[in-house]
RNA sequence: GCUGGAGUGGCUCAGCCGGUAGAGCAGAGCAUUCGUAAUGCUCAGGUCGUGGGUUCAAGUCCCAUCUCCAGCUCCA
């Protein structure tokens, strides 16, 4: 017999090997119906496995992660075979599960069309309904080789080949599919009913973009019908918020095909930009930092000198002025340094906090271009503090903490990575390694829980990127802040210490925004074009309900822009509900309805953009309510 | 850059098996002067991303190219 521990802490017994499903089925029905892998000893197993010795037990349903993880991997183990029921031929590479669902890649001639994958889709119904189990075994790494050259799959021989010695190489059986999986799976095809292929693309096999590039189906599957329908509606949702269709619909910036990836920013656009430039500047200087401006075009020596020419060359842009060659910044620190270097420093000037909201150009991919979030000029708004080695760690503190505020204004959940030394690289390992130790510190003395980001750095340094959400969950980094040992080296820059001799100062390169372009993205898509009022290209509109109130729409009008609010009169000759609908669908805060009523009284019917009709007040009151949203940079 | 898909008036979209472009919205004009998400009528507007080719005839077929979309790679 053995002694298993639940998760509430009581005891049972049964015979040895008696399986997981066995033990949840004794437990209850529900149970055993909602199990989909489970936990023994902290283990995350099939339920088909059975237990050798006393354990603890926990179950895990579609509510886990591991429980949905092992779901959505047999979705696509159905997939697959799916796939090489309808098309022999295709040959398997990997089929996990991730955050949203799972995919497979596969390597097939035929290109899968959209009624390919419709196609698959129900053969994936039948399989469904087939209610195939699910077996695990084992087999030592010849024999795995020999099955799998047999069924011809030449990826899985390349992953068995590269598997470590002493691994222990596993396969699931379902029906008459067979593949290489370390699981662990649910109990039967049958468990994943709400299911969903969503598209087909392209995917390198192993990510390397020197390897073919395979077929990747991605789809998603849940435990419940309604599940699956409430992330597709999600998905819909999400479409509504992307910006590049807010941003024509607003009207605050277009992209055009004389220059892919350089972003048009009109009137609506600009105002929030001013506004975004407005406030950064001003929590900046309240933080200590001067701002600088430096040139777009410098000469390429000066690349050669900062170390960009050996490793950022393929990023960056050229030209020539009277014969001699130029480049185009990429980043703004070679230019900065230029200003550092125009003076001489005491130990008492730094930390020497300065700031630039400076346009780069970097040559990107033609297929990475996204709307505003992946560009080819931006522009970032950063800064370069140079410290004594001694004060890297507060000012590391300072950043953080400064950019943890500015998100929070705006409401942004946001993920930090610490990125270490890529290939492509300068400096000694000493160096690198005091400089990521240096952020390590100061990202456990911020008690920010952080993911290692291996080989990410920037080739100076390394660093903390802030990543942020768009509205489909894809992360995109803004915020950086990166340790550098390097450039001040190769610019020799100094300060002078208390002891009268030069010291080499560290340079610490930020931004919080990241990009003004890709933060705008970002804002966009997290108030679905709906700006908190302070960044609302037009903050109130006024809408006589006829003619006859034109005069006194346009004092309120007046009034309004003299208190610096933005405001619009809609004087046309329309009905008040279709003035509405447009304020409504151009997401306007404030509407302000006037008829005679209001005329005679002086008073305004304030209608709110997300609240409705909010009633008659004075147009004083109204005034000061607003006035109070804008100053404290309200959002609801 | 790679794989796949798409590109029709300012916007959103229709156009079957090739026969010389349609709609709604927006715009302009006129009428209407109206109380919380679309008043009516009239008019104007495209040669179908670009360049070649096949054909008596191409938005529709073929080739090239540009841009966009999804993903990969890359990154603020």
């Amino acid at each position: 017999m053995v002694k298993i521990t639940l998760k509430d802490g009581s005891v049972k017994e049964y015979p040895k090997s008696t399986t997981v499903e066995e033990i949840v089925a004794s437990i209850g029905s529900r149970l055993l119906k909602a199990a989909l892998a489970a936990k023994i000893n902290g283990k995350v197993v099939d339920l088909f496995t059975p237990v050798m010795e006393d354990s603890s037990l926990e179950v895990l349903t579609f509510e886990d992660d591991d429980g949905k993880w092992a779901l959505r991997h047999t979705g696509s183990h159905i997939l697959a075979q799916a796939v090489k029921r309808l098309y022999p031929d295709a040959k398997l590479a990997i089929g996990p599960a991730i955050d949203t669902g799972f995919y497979y890649d596969i390597d097939s001639d035929k290109p899968f069309s959209e009624a390919d994958l419709a196609a698959i889709e129900k053969e994936m119904e039948n399989i469904v309904k087939e209610d195939l189990k699910l077996e695990r075994f084992e087999l030592p790494r010849n024999e795995a080789l020999d099955m799998v050259s047999r069924l011809g799959e030449i990826y899985k021989v390349e992953l068995i080949n590269d598997l470590p010695e002493d691994a222990v190489i596993s396969f699931y059986k379902q029906g008459e599919f067979v593949d290489l999986c370390a699981g662990p799976h649910a109990p039967s095809t049958g468990k994943v009913k709400a299911f969903k292929l969503l598209n087909a693309a392209g995917a390198y096999w192993r990510g390397s973009e020197k390897n073919k590039m395979l077929q990747r189906i991605y789809g998603t599957a849940f435990i419940k019908k309604n599940q699956l329908e409430e992330y597709l509606n999600m998905l819909e949702e999400a479409k509504r918020r992307d910006h590049r269709k807010l941003g024509k619909e607003l009207d605050l910036f277009s992209l055009h095909e004389e220059g892919p990836g350089f972003p048009f920013f009109h009137p609506k656009g600009m105002i929030i930009r001013n506004e975004l430039e407005n406030f950064w500047r001003d929590i900046h200087r309240k933080h200590g930092y001067k701002e600088i401006k430096t040139p777009i075009i410098l000469n390429e020596d000066l690349w050669h000198q900062s170390g960009h020419w050996d490793h950022y060359k393929d990023n960056m842009y050229f030209t020539t002025i009277d014969e001699k060659n130029y480049a185009v910044k990429p980043m703004n620190c070679p230019g900065g340094i230029l200003i550092y270097k125009s003076a001489m420093y005491s130990y008492r000037d730094l930390p020497l906090r300065m700031g630039e909201l400076g346009l780069v150009h970097r040559h990107e991919l033609s297929g990475a271009l996204h709307g505003l979030m992946r560009v080819r000029n931006f522009t970032q708004d950063d800064a370069h503090l140079y410290l004594t080695p001694e004060q890297i760690k507060e000012e590391v503190l300072g950043v953080i903490s400064l950019t943890d505020h500015i998100y929070k204004l705006f409401g942004f959940k946001y993920r930090v990575e610490l990125s270490t030394r890529p290939e492509n690289s300068m400096g000694s390992d000493e160096d690198w390694e005091n400089a990521t130790d240096a952020l390590r510190d100061a990202l456990e003395a911020a008690n920010l829980p952080y993911k290692i980001n291996e080989g990410d750095g920037a080739f100076y340094g390394p660093k903390i990127d802030f990543h942020l959400e768009d509205s489909i969950g894809r992360t995109w980094q803004c915020g950086t802040i990166q340790l550098d040992f390097q450039m001040p080296e190769k610019f020799d820059l100094t300060y002078v210490g208390a002891d009268g001799e030069k010291h080499r100062p560290v340079m610490i390169h930020r931004t919080i925004f990241g990009s003004i372009e890709r933060f705008i993205g970002i804002l966009i898509e997290n108030y679905a074009g709906a700006f908190p009022v302070w960044l609302a290209p037009v903050q109130v509109i006024i809408l006589p309900v006829s003619e006859k109130q034109k005069e006194y729409a346009e004092k309120l009008n007046k009034q309004l822009e003299d208190l610096s609010i933005r405001a619009e009169s809609d004087l046309r000759s329309e009905k008040v509900g279709y003035k509405i609908r447009e304020a409504q669908l151009q997401k306007i805060p404030y509407m302000l309805v006037v008829g005679d009523k209001e005329m005679e009284a002086g008073t305004v019917s304030v209608r709110d953009r997300k609240e409705g009709d909010k009633g008659i007040m004075k147009f004083e009151e109204f005034l000061s309510r607003i006035k109070y949203e804008i100053e404290n940079k309200i959002s609801k």
